[in-house]
DNA sequence: TTGTACGCGTTATCAG
DNA sequence: CTGATAACGCGTACAA
């Protein structure tokens, strides 16, 4: 080897037995500084770890995952990043799962139950030690696949009584009668539903339900104004057209979530229309932006902090005791805010 | 072990050594048949991808990190990922290296360097094989630390000239005077910006010296009038009010993000100040709420898709050839809407 | 083109 | 409480 070879190589990384070989114990001792600390004598352990930062030497992970059979990864499969709600909620469960020493990988599906199927999948073949899904469960591959799994997994957003996977989530056909009664209260006859597509997503089919079920028990008009859009600012200006197009006499229009809400908001006004005096907007979520329109946002508050949070925690007990991670519910808040009001006499 | 105990027990992970026997050839071929399929014969080949197959085999992650040295992880270390833009960016990055058969790990900084070198340390020790750090690398700990790091290192979001780190981004000096041309162009005099903390923050800083220096260069004023506030709709609130309170002659207002512009719009309007006739408000990013609130918001669309696909292509180059990666600058583009216009005379 | 043999860095087991 | 030793599952010289 020249001289410039040694200038040039990067000293190799410092191993478990540099450190055992500088602090003149065995290998095992220094590996057990490291996992069980308490079985090991105090002064030797300092001395290791003392070793250990002189050389900078940190364990190497392949190897430890090789060995423990712990990857020290856990996975998420999301619908998309682009809505905050999933945002927020990943970035708490992030937070738990990394004081507790583990990576957090995000996979995201695009609302596509086929492909969360094929994440999972990644997921579990790369090690992955847990499993969060954002939504129900559905896919006919995942189901089984979840099924013959060794690690916990658990869905989330959606509390839902499914015997496979435990979820951590609230009951989006309660929030929506929530709202629909607030609504109805209100004195509306004739509403209208902007909602996202039912197919294999068990969010929206519950609110749908939700929805029609309350006009149904009161004999009001709306159960098939129901408009189905994706959640983009341009698909929900062409729900709104819609809305005005063929149903003028809506009074009160439920959108399951906020972008739509605003979106229509602010059509309906450019459009002369006035909100809530001639049409009450309801949005779903409560995102930052419910209060910056004029008129504020009516909306229900989702609990995306505490989803993140409790499924974290649940998934860390079940890694820990080896059990089954218990379901949790959690609970929707109705915010009235200034978008919604009686109709006009 | 009793019959319970067999039942119960998950059947072991088939390994390469299962395959080989089944395939009736070594392992080595079969290790060759995933890494190096060209110099493995057809007909093997697709034995061993058969049998493969059939056991459910998958090359264990955690071993092959180990013998190869390579743990198909990449870091990405973001203020935060609250911000649709940042998780826009990240979308596009993580995509690309997913097709890589990488998986990406993202870690959130909350705007603090300190912490940027923790992440990144946490990142680097669990082996991961590149490293994107969203900003300029200013911690005097990190700085050094990337400069004896083996990986690929890039940042993003600003272009910096600087000799460390390769960056892929855009000129926020550039961008700012920009707008800053155009306002002063429509004939405004008085100027005011809301900015984030400047302190390690490369970004805010380069927005604000150009905004200075814009208004110096022609002898305007408001090279005092900067407000400095995190990015929440509470804090653009409150520096709406006090520019209300300090500087109520103020024409154009300057918000280094749209957060602050879409909040102070709503804000001003309430309090029945007319925009743009009474002020003018200009954003910053171009979110896709701009063109939901009235008026439309003026702003800089940051390339934020193309920050994360770019920075992703040129690690991914980096990678393969080991070269330094090459830095890359994009351009912001000044999209004028209803926010802005000539102050009144 | 295929097989043999070894070691990557760690942790678990067992003995002392 | 500590040490010796044997794996964990795979990739890669080297030989055939």
């Amino acid at each position: 080897m020249s001289p410039a070879d040694i200038a040039l190589a990067s000293k190799p990384r410092p191993k478990l037995a540099d450190v055992a070989a500088r602090a003149k114990v065995s290998a095992a001792t220094v590996s057990r500084a490291y996992n069980t600390p308490d079985i090991v004598n105090e002064k030797v352990r300092n001395r290791i770890m003392q070793v250990a930062a002189q050389l900078g030497y940190t364990p190497d992970a392949a190897a430890r995952a090789l060995r423990s059979g712990k990857s020290g990864i856990v996975g998420v499969i999301v619908p998309t990043l682009d809505h905050s709600i999933f945002a927020r909620m990943i970035n708490s469960f992030q937070e738990r799962f990394s004081e507790a020493g583990f990576f957090t990988v995000v996979l995201s599906s695009g609302f596509d139950n086929r492909s969360t199927f094929d994440k999972a999948k990644l997921l579990v073949d790369r090690g992955a030690q847990a499993l969060l899904v954002v939504g129900g469960v559905e896919d006919v591959q995942l189901r089984p696949m979840i099924k013959s799994l060794a690690i916990p997994a658990v869905s989330t957003y959606s509390y839902l009584e499914d015997p496979l996977v435990p979820s951590v989530g609230f009951d989006n056909y309660q929030a929506t009668s929530r709202m629909m009664d607030y609504l109805i209260g209100l004195g509306h006859k004739r509403f209208a539903m902007i909602a996202g597509s039912p197919d294999g997503n068990d969010r929206q089919r519950s609110r749908i339900t939700a929805y029609q079920d309350a006009l149904r028990s009161k004999g009001l008009i709306g159960t098939d104004r129901v408009l189905i859009r994706q959640v983009t600012i341009e698909a929900a200006q062409d729900a709104g057209q819609e809305l005005l197009h063929r149903w003028p006499d809506t009074t009160a229009l439920v959108c399951n979530n906020d972008i739509s809400a605003f979106t229509t908001i602010a059509m309906f006004r450019r459009k002369g229309l006035r909100v809530p005096e001639d049409i009450s907007v309801a949005g779903f979520d409560d995102a930052e932006y419910c209060t910056l329109i004029d008129p504020q946002i009516t909306t229900l508050r989702v609990p995306a902090l505490d989803m993140g949070r409790h499924s974290a925690e649940i998934l860390l007990e079940a890694l820990k005791s080896g059990e089954r991670p218990r379901p949790f519910q959690l609970d929707t808040e109705l915010i009235v805010r200034a978008s919604t009001a009686p109709p006009k006499a």
